[in-house]
DNA sequence: GTCAACCAGTTCTCTAGAGAACTAGACTTA
DNA sequence: TAAGTCTAGTTCTCTAGAGAACTGGTTGAC
């Protein structure tokens, strides 16, 4: 909880109005929360909506239900970034990145694989972490870990085939077909902080979506 | 342009500051337009930008120019509701609705076939309407025809195969693997107005989306 | 004809304050 | 103990107005 309107107007030097109208453009903004009678509250980070802002696979069998499979992160590396990796990043891009290899799998099955490739220099420091300590979700960590907030991501879905090695751990042959993913994800300011190629089994893959403005 | 804030407050008997903060919000809503020094506008319905809003396939070939293929209306009738079209409308809903199909092709090649479920009584009237005249996009037709705002829509992904319908008019044989998209669209009040069951010829087919906060 | 200066009209930012609506906790009473 | 009452403190809504910032058009000088 921070001070009251009255007392903030007063600290600063400004007229109550105006600090008011500044408090409703930080709730506006999502970072406070106000109720009469009781008082304006920092926002806490609200991680579960957070959770599945950004992932939006959904089973099969239960529509209804957001599903975050368990994770395993395969390896992490540093290496020379891929021609559509820098592309994505843009010119000021420096000649390396880290790539992680992940596979997510639902109730024991492999559901999806994930080549995930995140900016130097924002993300120094991250090849010394330990990737099983990660937990499912990554953006939580790079927000606790690095400062660095992904505030939105564009995902295009196309059919593909899978490589070498995501049909080596979607247990899969070369070159079936498999759901493909390619995520651009930036921070507020717009920069692009993660490239990620997905690949997923067909027969288990659902995407949902929600386009305009959520009915309240 | 509607009259200035000034004459507004004098006009409705009530403040200016009161006035100016009733404007606030139409324009947060998006309804309206104001620029110092010239007025208040009323917006006009960014249809350039609407066309794109919920339609996001994109080409294959090119992925950042967003694709509107060439739109053909096979049929249009009225018929009972299906269970899962009935289950998408609610308790309160009717017996029956209006069914569209149509085939949308891309450089002449069909790349999506589409049955539209609309909701009754609010399309009273459609069936008399030429389903030729209605041109590439159907919600704009929605807008201008029965007063109907979609403000926002639930897409979601998966991999199907082919019913005979879509098999027939995709060019495929019945049971090939198809993209499925099931869309349900909603009223500002969130009411579901709209339920459409899409089938995509998977080679050509690719689907973009922003989550988050668009950055400026 | 061109350009600068001016001006009326508009929105934007900020001040100052009154009263209503609501909340959480303290207090009283059965 | 339990339920109702009160109260201080909070946000919310609205009034009243001054001055700054900006825009589009008009006027006037050259």
């Amino acid at each position: 909880m921070i001070p009251s309107e009255n007392r903030l107007a007063e600290e600063y030097g400004v007229a109550l109005a105006t600090m008011r109208m500044a408090l409703k453009q930080l709730v506006d903004e999502g970072l406070l929360d106000r109720r009469r009678g009781t008082g304006t509250f920092v926002k806490q980070p609200a991680f579960r909506a957070d959770l599945f802002r950004f992932f939006h696979v959904h089973d099969v069998e239960d529509p209804d239900v957001p599903v975050i499979p368990e994770s395993r992160i395969l390896s992490h590396q540093e290496v020379a970034l891929p021609a559509d990796v820098k592309q994505a990043f843009g010119e000021e891009s420096v000649s390396h990145c880290i790539k992680l290899e992940r596979v997510r799998l639902w109730s024991g099955d492999p559901l999806l694989f994930e080549e995930i490739y995140l900016r130097l220099p924002d993300f120094n420091g991250l090849m010394s972490l330990n990737p099983k300590a990660m937990g499912p979700l990554l953006y939580p960590v790079f927000l606790e870990e690095f400062g660095i907030l992904i505030s939105s991501a564009t995902d295009e879905l196309s059919f593909g085939t899978a490589t070498k090695a995501s049909a080596k751990h979607l247990e899969l042959a070369t070159g079936a077909p498999v759901a493909a993913i390619q995520r651009i994800a930036r921070n507020p300011a717009g920069r692009v902080i993660e490239f990620r190629r997905v690949h997923g089994r067909p027969e288990r893959f659902r995407y949902r979506v929600t386009l305009g403005d959520q009915p309240a």
